[in-house]
DNA sequence: GTTGCATATCGTAAATCGACGATAGGCAAT
DNA sequence: ATTGCCTATCGTCGATTTACGATATGCAAC
C-alpha cells in the first residue's frame, strides 16, 4: 500500500473539479451489476453462457434452491434484460441475451 | 428429469450435461457486483477514477446524500476492495484499488 | 372435459439495505 | 487541554431482498 504521509503529493491533489458522472449511466450499470449481485443469479448466467438455452428444471436441478427461489432470480434476470425466455410447450426456455450481456461487459470494461 | 427431446428442436439442443460454475468463483464475482449495485456506489467509483484520489468530502459535495450515508457506501467499497482509504490527518484520502478493478474487470469479461 | 407436468405467483417471515440524524472518535491547530 | 473540523459509527425506520411452501396458471396428452 502507498504510503502518504507528504499531505500534497501522492494523495488528494485536489484542485480540479470534475463533473458528476452521468446519473443515468450509473443507474444503468446499477442495474445491470445488480443482477449479478448474488452467487445463485450468477450461477444461473453461467450455467446459461455454457449451453444455448436451458430449462428452468434443468436450472432448478444444478441449485440447492426450491424451484420458486430460482424462478425469481429468473425473473429478476429477465427483467434486467440479461435472460429471456420463450415458452416451449408447457415449458420455460431460458437464454442469455447476448445484446445485454454484452453492454454489461462494454460498461464495465469502460469504467 | 429431461423427458422431453422429441419435440424439441429449435429450443434446448442441448444433451450434454455441464459441471456447476464453481461456486467460489460466483460468489466472489457476486460480491463484486454487488458493490456496484447501487448507483451512488457507481458514481463514486467513477468520480475515483477521474481523479488520482478524492477526499471523503469531496465526495459528499457530488453526491445528493448526507454524509453518514456516503461514509456507508464508502464502507461497502472498501469492504469489497474496490477502494481503499487512507488516513491523512483529519481527513480520509480514498482512491481505486486497481488490482480489484482489474479483477472485477477480468471476471465479467470471462463471463 | 380430466390428468399430469412444468413454471409462475402468492403469502409470509427473517434478514438485509438504504437513508437519515445524532453522536463518537481522530487529528491538527490553538 | 481545548477547540474545530472531518469521518466513522450508532440507532432507527421503512423498503427491499431472499427464502420457502402452497397454490395458481399454462400446456400437452389422454
Amino acid at each position: 500500500m502507498v504510503k502518504a504521509k507528504a499531505e500534497s503529493e501522492k494523495c488528494c491533489t485536489t484542485s480540479e473539479h470534475f463533473a458528476l458522472p452521468d446519473v443515468a449511466w450509473a443507474e444503468e450499470l446499477a442495474k445491470l451489476s445488480w443482477a449479478l449481485a448474488h452467487p445463485a443469479r450468477v450461477r444461473i448466467v453461467r450455467l446459461l453462457l455454457n449451453r444455448t438455452s436451458c430449462m428452468c428444471g434443468e436450472i432448478v436441478e444444478e441449485m440447492p434452491l426450491a424451484q420458486s427461489t430460482v424462478s425469481q432470480h429468473l425473473k429478476i434476470l429477465k427483467e434486467t434484460g440479461l435472460v429471456q425466455g420463450e415458452i416451449d410447450g408447457p415449458r420455460v426456455c431460458y437464454c442469455i441475451n447476448k445484446d445485454a450481456m454484452a453492454k454489461l461487459k462494454k460498461l464495465i470494461a469502460s469504467l
